[in-house]
DNA sequence: AAGTCTCTCAACCGCGCTGGT
DNA sequence: GACCAGCGCGGTTGAGAGACT
């Protein structure tokens, strides 16, 4: 944990750059460091009463001596009354491990499907844990393939599933789960608004150049991740979630032979390919 | 008991996106 | 279209706790 602290001129945001100060840390006279118990009370008692949002102002309004975007990190990471504490369980770990194949390192995106779990909590897990245990098993946890220590470079042409699909009407020739192009590559058709281009020659998804976390499909997804799976088929979110269950549940992805027998039974779906030919059709309509 | 090492995870930082003007 | 404020995200840091010597 960090020393409680009180940021003067000079913090590391100002030295860096002192024309690219991010605002709302660069006031003088704000703490940092560990929230006390009499911080959190009086930032859920203001959320309780005032509802989340306009986390810039909110400090004041609650009356806390911290920057707006630590309250917020602080509300959505440990003070949710939705928030699961506690270890993470067998399922939720098997989980975790499906969504990063398909999604790689969008931690937001994956806590969405896990319920009471936070981006912060599944990244840190992923590290503490699942990668090296992958590691352990031969897997590298960045492709999900076997390692290869002879081809270093093998792990170049992995990219996570979501953004050839959404962002690429083609589908990419390095994915690596054949059967998943063939279900989605229906007919070569747009599926989603084009607003973001895989760049030409990108080559590596976790190139931090190169940021598809709001490429219209996946922030879609997220939101229908907050609560509209109920109302399936309305809008293209809800086909995106749809679509992502079916992949995550679905056999296509071969998990039990890599990973082992899961800990969880997912009923397959039947008729997959029919079932995302119907899913893409509507997303077609809908944009 | 004391020192050192390793692991965990809360918190911070910087960047990119969105929406308003 | 340009600019700006606000928000959300992924990567990283480092204090504290526990394990080990």
């Amino acid at each position: 944990m960090r020393n409680p602290s009180v940021v003067s001129k000079g913090t590391s945001s100002s030295v860096s750059g002192a024309s690219k100060i991010t605002p709302c840390c660069s006031k003088q006279g704000l703490k940092r460091g560990p929230w006390t118990p009499e911080e959190d009370e009086l930032l859920s008692d203001y959320i309780r009463r005032e509802g989340e949002g306009r986390w810039r102002t909110l400090p004041k309004r609650a009356g806390l001596l911290r920057c707006g975007k630590s309250c917020r990190l602080r509300w959505m990471n440990y003070l949710r009354p939705s928030l699961k504490r506690g270890q993470i369980a067998p399922d939720e770990e098997d989980l975790i491990l499906r969504l990063h194949r398909l999604l790689g390192n969008r931690w937001a995106l994956i806590a969405g499907r896990i319920p009471g779990r936070t981006d912060n909590d599944i990244k840190n897990y992923w590290n503490t844990h699942l990668s090296k245990k992958l590691i352990s098993q031969g897997i590298d946890p960045r492709t999900h393939k076997p390692l290869n220590t002879d081809n270093p470079n093998s792990s170049s042409c992995f990219r996570p599933l979501a953004p050839q699909f959404i962002s690429n009407n083609t589908i990419n020739p390095c994915l690596s789960s054949p059967a998943v192009e063939e279900s989605c590559n229906v007919g070569n058709e747009d599926v989603v608004k084009k607003d973001h281009e895989y760049p030409a020659g990108t080559t590596d998804l976790n190139d931090q150049h190169y940021n598809w976390q709001n490429f219209n499909g996946l922030t879609a997804l997220q939101r229908a991740n907050e609560g509209n799976e109920h109302s399936a088929y309305c809008t293209g979110e809800d086909v995106f979630s749809s679509l992502l269950n079916s992949w995550i549940y679905d056999e296509v992805f071969g998990y039990n032979s890599v990973y082992g027998a899961g800990s969880i039974s997912y009923s397959q779906s039947s008729g997959h390919d029919d079932e995302c030919k119907r899913l893409i059709d509507h997303v077609n309509k809908c944009f």
